[in-house]
DNA sequence: AATCCAAATGTAAGCGCTTACACAGCAAAG
DNA sequence: CTTTGCTGTGTAAGCGCTTACATTTGGATT
C-alpha cells in the first residue's frame, strides 16, 4: 500500500511551500486565487486528505468534542445527543461519546480520558458532581458545557426541571388529587431528579398540603423498577394520583395498574415526564412533559462550538417545556358517588 | 494556566530518557522494575497524562474506533453501541460516532471523515452499500466490521434476518394466516430490511402459497409511518395478519388498528421485529423476534480490537435469535358470513 | 523612475511522542 | 582477563502539520 499523501507531497508538486497549502486548506483568504486554485487541483489530483493527528498536535485543537453520557440505551439522550452530533458535524467537529452509567467515579474517569484526548470541549449532563472535577476541568482550561438540565449558577442549557413538575402537579392537584404517590429515578448525584421532585413537593405546599405526605419510591430506571415501585405505593399509600420521574418508569407503572385491574385514570391517575415516543405509544397515552431535545442538542453545540473559537462563555439557555396531555390523568374518583 | 507535563518533563525530574518514560508507559515488561518505580512515581506526582495527539502521529494509533449508524434516535442501535462503547473501554479505546440518516452518501462521506481522523477500526451498519467504499476502506488499509447482520460473504456479526423472520412467519402461517400484509421499512440499501422479506416470501412459498400475494408497505422508521401504512394495507388487502418489519413500525400498526376497532389479535395480527423495550409496552405485547443486542455490541468490540493488533480477520459469526410471543398473534378468525 | 508598504509566500522551528539504532553494563563462557 | 551475548537505556530522527517571522513581490505613491 502506497502511503497517503502528505502536505509536502501537495507543496511539491504544486510548486509551493508547505505553508501555503497549509493555509489554502485553513485560511483560504490568506492565499491569492491563482495560488489557491493551483493548490486546491493538486489536491484533488493526489487525493490528498490531511492527517488529523498531525494537524491536532501542531494546532493544538482536535476538532473534537467529547460527551459522557449516563448510557445512549435511554431514550431521553438518544435524540437530543443525536441532533448534537449532527450539528457539530455541520461544523466539522466529530462526537466522541463516553457513558458513566450514572456513576460518577466512571463520569469522572471519562471526562479525563476525553481530556486526555485533547476534546476542544465537553459536554456533560446535569450539574451534580464532585466540585474537583469542574476544578480538574478549569484548570485544564476546557470548555464545559452542562445540558438536561439548566442552572443559572453554571453554563448550561437545558430546562427548569422543577418549574415543569411543579406546573404539572399543580395541575393534578387543581383536578382534586391529594392522596399521592411519587415514583424518581435515584436522587443521589442526579439534580434532576431532585429537581424534578421538589417541584412536586412546591406544588403541594402551594395548594396548603404538607409535602411530608408524599409517598416517594426511589427506584433506577427501568420499565420492571416502575412497575415495582407502583406495587409498593399502592400498598403503602392507595394514593389517587401517581406522579413519575420519568416515561419509562411511569409506563412500567401504567402496566403494572393493568395487571392489578385498576382503571387508569378511573381509579388512580399516572403521569410522566419527558415525552419519548413511548409516551404517545402506550394505553392509553401518557400525560407527561415536553422537553425540547433536539433544540437542546442543537444549541448545546452551537455553544460549545463557539467556545472552542474563544468566544465568551455567554449566558446559558433555559428552554420552555409544556405539558402534554394524554389520558392518564384525570379528576380524582369522589370516593361514595360513582365517579367517571 | 500552566501547560500540562510532557514525556520529557517526567524524563528529566525522574532522571532517565524520554524513551525510558515512553517505554514504562506503553511496554513496562522492557524496563527494569526499580527503573519502572522510579518513573512511575513521578509520573504520578507531576500527575502526567500523554497527549494523544502526538502519540497518534508517532505511533500512528489512535486508539479510535469509529462507528457509523444510521441513527442513534432508533432504539435497535443504541443498546448494541451502548454496549460497543463499553467493551471498547475497558481496552482504552474510545468511539467515535458518526450518524449517516440513512443516506448512502452521507455514510459515505462520514467513512472518509472517519478514515481521515485515522480511526483504527470501522464499525458499520449492514452490508449494503457502493462498492467503491469497500475499496477505499481496502487501499485504506483500516479494518471494517459489519454489525447487525450477518453474511458469509463478508466479516460481519450480526444474525440472519431473513431466517429469523422466515420462522416468524412460517409459525404464523401454521396458525392459518393466508392474507397477509407487510409493513416494512425502505429496502434500497437495506440489505436488513430486504433479507427481512426474503424471509417472509420464502415461509410464504414453503406453504404453498403465492409470494406475489403478499401486500407490501414500505414505509420510514416511525410510529405514524406504520399507523398510516397499517390503513393502507387494509384498504388494498385486508390482511388476517401484518408483518412488520421492526417494532416501531408494529407498535404503529397496533395503535392504528386500536383507533380503527379492529381487535387484536382477533380480527388482525401483528408482528414485530428486534423485541426492544417497547414491545412489551403495549397491549397487547408484540409477538415480535428477539436480538441479542448487547451480545453483538460486545463481540463487534472484541473482534475490532483484535483487527486493530494485526490479528487476523476471523470468522464473522451469526448470533441466535428467537421468536418471542406477545399477544398480537393468534390464529386468524374463520371467516363469518359477511364482512365490513 | 524611485520609494514605500501591504499582501503574498517561504523558511524553519516546533508540537509531544515513538522507536530504530547505538551503546553501556554485566554475567557467563572461553 | 578477554570475549560474547544479552538486557536495559540513551540518542536522535522523524511523524505531518501549523505558524511566527523573514523575505519577496507588485502596486500605489511620489
Amino acid at each position: 500500500m502506497v502511503s497517503a499523501p502528505t502536505l509536502e507531497d501537495v507543496a511539491k508538486r504544486a510548486g509551493v511551500s508547505t505553508a501555503t497549502v497549509s493555509r489554502c486548506l485553513n485560511s483560504p483568504d490568506k492565499v491569492v486565487a491563482k495560488t489557491r486554485e493551483k493548490v486546491m487541483k493538486t489536491v484533488r489530483e493526489l487525493g490528498y486528505a490531511p492527517n488529523f493527528s498531525a494537524r491536532a498536535l501542531a494546532a493544538r485543537r482536535t476538532q473534537t468534542i467529547g460527551a459522557v453520557i449516563p448510557t445512549m440505551e435511554n431514550a431521553i439522550f438518544a435524540q437530543g445527543l443525536q441532533a448534537f452530533q449532527e450539528r457539530l458535524g455541520e461544523d466539522g467537529f466529530m462526537l466522541l461519546v463516553a457513558s458513566s452509567s450514572y456513576d460518577r467515579d466512571i463520569e469522572e474517569a471519562q471526562i479525563r480520558a476525553l481530556v486526555a484526548r485533547g476534546a476542544d470541549g465537553i459536554l456533560l449532563i446535569g450539574h451534580d458532581r464532585d466540585p474537583a472535577v469542574y476544578q480538574f476541568l478549569r484548570t485544564q482550561n476546557v470548555p464545559v458545557l452542562i445540558a438536561w438540565a439548566y442552572s443559572p449558577e453554571r453554563l448550561s442549557i437545558g430546562f427548569d426541571n422543577r418549574a415543569a413538575m411543579e406546573a404539572l402537579a399543580s395541575h393534578a392537584i387543581e383536578l382534586g388529587h391529594s392522596r399521592i404517590g411519587v415514583i424518581t429515578a435515584p436522587t443521589e448525584g442526579n439534580d434532576r431528579a431532585r429537581g424534578r421532585i421538589e417541584g412536586i413537593r412546591a406544588a403541594v405546599s402551594a395548594a396548603g398540603m404538607n409535602p411530608e405526605d408524599l409517598a416517594i419510591e426511589e427506584t433506577e430506571y427501568s420499565v420492571l423498577n416502575g412497575a415495582d415501585a407502583f406495587d409498593r405505593l399502592m400498598v403503602v399509600a392507595r394514593p389517587s394520583l401517581v406522579i413519575c420521574g420519568n416515561d419509562v418508569l411511569a409506563a412500567g407503572a401504567l402496566r403494572r395498574a393493568g395487571e392489578r385491574g385498576l382503571s387508569v385514570p378511573g381509579e388512580v391517575s399516572i403521569t410522566g415526564f419527558d415525552d419519548i415516543e413511548l409516551a404517545r405509544l402506550v394505553t392509553p397515552k401518557l400525560t407527561t412533559v415536553r422537553v425540547p431535545h433536539r433544540q437542546m442538542g442543537e444549541a448545546a453545540a452551537e455553544m460549545l462550538i463557539g467556545m472552542t473559537r474563544g468566544e465568551t462563555p455567554q449566558e446559558g439557555r433555559c428552554l420552555p417545556t409544556w405539558t402534554r396531555f394524554g389520558g392518564t390523568l384525570a379528576a380524582p374518583m369522589v370516593p361514595r358517588r360513582k365517579g367517571r
